[in-house]
DNA sequence: TGAATAACTCAATTTGATTGAATAAATCCA
DNA sequence: TGGATTTATTCAATCAAATTGAGTTATTCA
């Protein structure tokens, strides 16, 4: 007899699997396998997959048949034998939609599955509520797809970033923000109605994360943590392969880090918060009298100002590595990525400064790599756009999992 | 044509998977189900699980066949139509060892898949050298196994715990190390031939986290941390419902954290590491004069030192606090969960004056639960028991893939 | 007492991976 | 140059495992 305490208990969401499960955990098996090792006959793939060749035959074929693959034509082998039809991602195949939102701006990108951005748009939308920024966001994304000659069908989602932590997708800001207005809006609701089309909504910094999972550094990584410097500091991780957002959402949060006990006071009611050392923001503050974003925008401002800035650099580096060196010890990643909005000069010379960290912790018997983030998130729209595109491309076990 | 670097690429290690490993998984699916919610009806589990009840029967019937479960008769159904025939896992279907070792004596422990301690042996090692160690455990687990007649086959294999860090199975030590003689013995190679069965080596930390997913408050806990006092500190996570041990096996060091900048010194070289304030180690340093192991054994000397215990217990209740808000920030868990070879009512004073977590980071709008350990780990054994059995009972991602 | 409901099994069906045979295209070697 | 060998690929047949449908049994409700 059915009793409703079977369908509730979160723990019980081990679902069986079937054979339909296993065709769909295949397919993205195969088509990550060209994604991340670039053309590939069949046989190559079945060997790297362990599956028949007869099986990425089949799945080929489909995938061709739904405008996912395409056959790059003949690649003489290196040895004997047939030479080798490759099998090519088609960049025309699918899209995603990143968008970024602040409090000023809206930047919209898409993005097709090879990870090329294809076009891109920005709307001023500062004072605007979000009731009126929706439809703006409709307008916008539909005539980059419009101009992209990129079919309804073909749009996987979009992924919306914005500068804050969230619930049940709406935003939630502790102290103070920049964007109170969108405070509890039902962000993802409301642009899933409007665009229908899945929507997911992600803080910057593990937007950046999976962004580099997918097409920078993360490539190479199985585990790594992303500092990301904005006007905040925030931390995403990608653990064993996937993003990893802590039970409610808030993993890696480590703008709020103590890393100076006693230190300067900040809005969240601690002192000493790494946030008020090593972002954009302390940045700005270090550059008194300079114009607002001066850091961002304005490299003349920035020459002006160079010894605040060094100062800057110096205490920025200094308790990034303190923190750093806590991620080490909790995490023990494979490498640690920063990146952000921050331009790559300044970018560079923080993580100079920063050094290596081979005996900061004396747990540490190998040095833990420091890596500059690949993808320049000019605009964090891009890694936006990775989030449908992880959440259409990666072989995650959930997929085989029935959700009961 | 084969190329070599098929084989070896790390992140190509996306296999495909096929109806055999579905039918693993699901086997699996269904002993995790019976094992986390009790005797349940084939029609229940096919509801909790997703799978239709002609596939829990086939299943029920293979596990049957082989031992691992058994049915319990027939339950009354709270309504109508026929009576349930309950499924129940069968104690004596398979055994798995624990064994934990420190620089004084080996525990063996016989655990069944219930997770019921079965039997228990402890043996004196002080001084000898490892490969002198190697026999006695053979010795006393094959002892274990007959008094409890455990057939071979059903010996699923041995977890040990050593209070070090591992790579590629054998321990490591950083700063000065209580088991010298141990340091890079190869213990899985040698056990795992003198026992003939898989061989399981983890931390203390990490061993008792896996127990208490399994049989403690973490069978309600998808995310938690374990806090874990020893002779040093050292910390274990599950997260997504999985141990996760970090790149190279040393995710959770919290021992070596900093917790007062410039504190007191460690051998690690660094100052004011947690290990110096929250241990059991720090504990003894307080209660200065009275005999070794007091804090561990010695009730009487516990109420002799009073005074200088409840000062140690209110540093190390502090800086453990210092550390959890930091895993709340950098993991956001669902719990943190404190025990260790602490004596319960130690751990439970220290708990108390850790206080509840809810304002320390300003960053968490909700309490994060502090709970105390479930698993008495009077002998870390314990935890290592638990190692081959989640091994063995766990519907993992990782038997979907193939190994590539 | 019969209708409804639930648990379970047996038999047939379906899906998708694997295996085996066949074909084609290249290289190697006598 | 031409046959042997190797490799890539497809077609057809096989196999394994989940699902579906029919049938049986046991219980409650009216």
């Amino acid at each position: 007899m059915f009793d409703v305490t079977e369908a509730q208990n979160p723990r019980s969401g081990t679902g069986g699997t079937n054979l339909g499960h296993a065709r769909a955990f295949n397919r993205r098996v195969v088509l990550e396998t060209i994604r991340l090792h670039g053309p590939l006959s069949r046989a190559s793939i079945a060997r790297r997959t362990g599956l028949s060749i007869q099986t990425i035959s089949n799945i080929a074929e489909e995938l061709s048949a739904s405008g996912l693959l395409r056959e790059e034509g003949l690649r003489p082998v290196g040895g004997r034998g047939a030479p080798a039809l490759d099998l090519a991602l088609e960049p025309n195949g699918g899209f995603t939609f990143g968008i970024s939102l602040d409090h000023r701006r809206l930047v919209a990108v898409l993005v097709d599955i090879t990870g090329r951005e294809r076009r891109q748009e920005t709307v001023d939308i500062e004072g605007l509520a979000p009731d009126a920024v929706v439809p703006l966001i409709v307008r916008t994304t539909s005539e980059l797809a419009r101009r992209e000659r990129a079919a309804k069908k073909r749009l996987w989602g979009a992924g919306v970033v914005m500068p804050m932590l969230f619930e049940n997708g709406h935003p939630v800001a502790f102290g103070p923000t920049s964007m109170p207005a969108w405070q509890d809006y039902p962000v993802v609701d409301r642009l899933t109605q409007a665009l229908g089309m899945p929507v997911l909504l992600e803080n910057d910094a593990t937007a950046a994360a999976v962004g580099e999972q997918l097409y920078g550094v993360g490539r190479r990584l199985k585990d790594f943590f992303y500092i990301y410097i904005g006007v905040g500091v925030g931390g995403g991780m990608i653990l064993a392969g996937h993003p990893y957002r802590g039970h409610a959402g808030r993993a890696g949060e480590l703008g709020h880090v103590v890393v100076e006990p006693g230190g300067r006071p900040c809005a969240c009611g601690n002192r000493g918060c790494l946030e008020r050392y090593a972002s954009l923001s302390a940045a700005q503050a270090a550059l008194q009298g300079l114009p607002e974003d001066a850091v961002q925008v304005d490299p003349a401002a920035l020459a002006a100002g160079a010894a605040a800035l060094d100062d800057w650099l110096d205490l920025a580096a200094k308790h990034l590595r303190t923190a750093a060196v806590m991620i080490a010890n909790l995490l023990d990643p494979e490498a640690i990525v920063i990146g952000g909005i921050i331009p790559e000069v300044l970018l560079g010379r923080l993580i100079a400064r920063m050094g290596g960290l081979e005996n900061s912790a004396a747990l540490l018997p190998r040095a833990l790599p420091l890596l500059q983030a690949e993808i320049d998130l000019a605009s964090p729209a891009l890694g936006g756009a990775a989030l449908p595109l992880f959440d259409g491309l990666a072989p995650a076990l959930s997929l085989l999992s029935k959700s009961v």
